[in-house]
DNA sequence: TTGACAAGTTCCAAAAAAGAACTTACTATC
DNA sequence: GATAGTAAGTTCTTTTTTGGAACTTGTCAA
């Protein structure tokens, strides 16, 4: 499968990784949730090639991730800021910095933490199911078709490759 | 920066990457996390080229994400099963079904359904402070130095291009 | 008038991924 | 015991993506 293709996958993993999976577009919004705004601030940070974070910048815009607010006239020059689509994607890079902050720290901690604004008390995000307020735990999580799976398989090439992953 | 660095950046969410933040190996871990165990299933799934999936199953491996159970002797052959450090993603697999369900599927709907598996009641996960139990939002959450960031400012290079998003 | 800056764009080289054929170490079958 | 089949790779070549450097545009400032 090339990459291109997956976001006609009938998986919202894959359709949300055919924005945010790149290697560099989760860092870029990392960013962008600690308070960035600009393209040289960006560039500085990142130290990526202008040519590429043009291009993500500009994904992540087209698909209504970042706006552009213009904080200058001749040239106009753009403040890239999170929508409210964007903003939805915080819990994504929470979960990131968790596992990160357990798995990947050195000896040396983590490196930044991350604390209740108002009690000063570090944070411990938990993934809980909103109606039951219980812990979501992967042995109780249960997969059944929805509603838009039956559209994607009329196309015997996704059966194919889903079959063996589908809920009977 | 190179992609091959930031495994050296003093942040979780860019060591994290470093290891998940590819095309391909979130996808991996999804069907991994759907049940699917063996290279061939991968590779059919996927569609890849073997290449680029064994390169990936040894990287998780590597890494301690997946461990290898043989099923079979002469030839030997490999289940690919996750670790409880890889079962710890699942909270990232899960938030990004969750925000793909919502932006990314079309008319039709989401394609998979997760439900509790004893209820049979549709699972709304959200990220919750575990202390407190209030949902985390963005702007409630404070960044402060965390014991692992000296080390890693005493190198003027990352200095340079840290200040401006570090807390003060 | 010259220099600088922000945000790109163009062009070319380097790296990564895709595709197909080949390899290894078996098992099963005729 | 020759032949075919299979799982999991590996090698080789082509294509695509990314990186680096230089160039462009519109503007401000000295």
């Amino acid at each position: 499968m090339r990459w291109n293709d997956i976001k006609h996958e009938p998986c919202s993993i894959a359709r949300t990784l055919s924005i945010i999976g790149d290697r560099w577009t989760l860092l870029i919004l990392r960013n962008a949730f600690l308070g960035m705004r600009r393209f040289d601030d960006f560039q500085r940070q990142l130290d990526v090639t202008r040519h590429l974070l043009t291009d993500r910048l500009n994904l992540l815009h087209d698909h209504g991730i970042l706006h552009k607010v213009p904080y200058q006239e001749r040239p106009t020059r753009h403040e890239y800021r999170l929508t409210a689509k964007g903003k939805e994607l915080y819990p994504i890079i929470m979960t990131l910095v968790q596992w990160g902050d357990k798995w990947m720290a050195g000896d040396d901690g983590p490196p930044l933490n991350y604390v209740d604004r108002q009690t000063g008390e570090p944070l411990r995000p938990i993934l809980v199911d909103q109606n039951s307020g219980r812990p979501i735990d992967i042995h109780q999580v249960k997969i059944e078709p929805g509603p838009g799976l039956d559209k994607a398989l009329e196309d015997p090439e996704f059966r194919r490759r889903w079959m063996a992953l589908l809920p009977s």
